[in-house]
DNA sequence: ACAATACATCAAGATATATTGATGTATTGT
DNA sequence: ACAATACATCAATATATCTTGATGTATTGT
């Protein structure tokens, strides 16, 4: 029940729906890149991932300075058909706005 | 996303989740029955029972001075797949306890 | 008509969550 | 070593949600 109720709660906010699709679509993006994106500023932005990551659709991977988020996989089938549902929401997501001076694309 | 998040929303909580497992196992019930299986007062069961309905997974039907409560039908792919996670959660969930003078099984 | 029943809704207080600005930690470039 | 960058976390405030007790409405039995 508890990681049930997490699950949930880390989706009731709209700001972390949007950075969860962010991800989705995006692939993995480090948190200034989020930041810069949704013109937020960063400690929210850390604190919503925080959630997502504890609800089980994120994960995180540190290199150097950099923390990459990007969606856990392998992600199990609840989680999925909840992606599923936010893809078809149809919502406006922006564009992936570099925020700092890491080079994703090596 | 409004709608997402208002069913959403509607899962954010404890009670509501045994409620709706409540109703998903026991079918048709009505308010009183739900008041007295949970030992729980009647407005909090009320407002619930709204917010869930408003989540879209309930329906009602009120016959006579009793208002019943169950799983709309049909439900979306979403919510099912909402409810069967729920029932994998193995809850404890109490024996139906008639709380009030209908009959139920005519 | 009156009382009892079943349910919904409101107002108040308690609790939880979100946002912000400040601060802390680790890493990198010079 | 120092400054800058990227990120996390904390404290304070604002906002939202839950619970309770009181009240309101509709229906039924007498």
């Amino acid at each position: 029940m508890d990681i049930f109720l997490k699950t949930i709660g880390s989706l009731n906010d709209e700001t972390r729906i949007r950075i969860l699709h962010f991800i989705d679509l995006h692939g993995e993006v480090c948190v200034c890149d989020i930041e810069s994106s949704f013109e937020m500023i960063q400690s929210r932005i850390s604190r919503h991932l925080k959630i997502l990551k504890e609800g089980g659709f994120l994960r995180v991977e540190r290199k150097g300075r950099w923390a990459f988020y990007s969606i856990r996989s392998p992600l199990d089938a609840f989680r999925q058909s909840i992606l599923k549902e936010i893809q078809h929401l149809q919502l406006e997501i922006p564009p992936l706005n570099k925020g700092c001076n890491n080079v994703t694309s090596k």
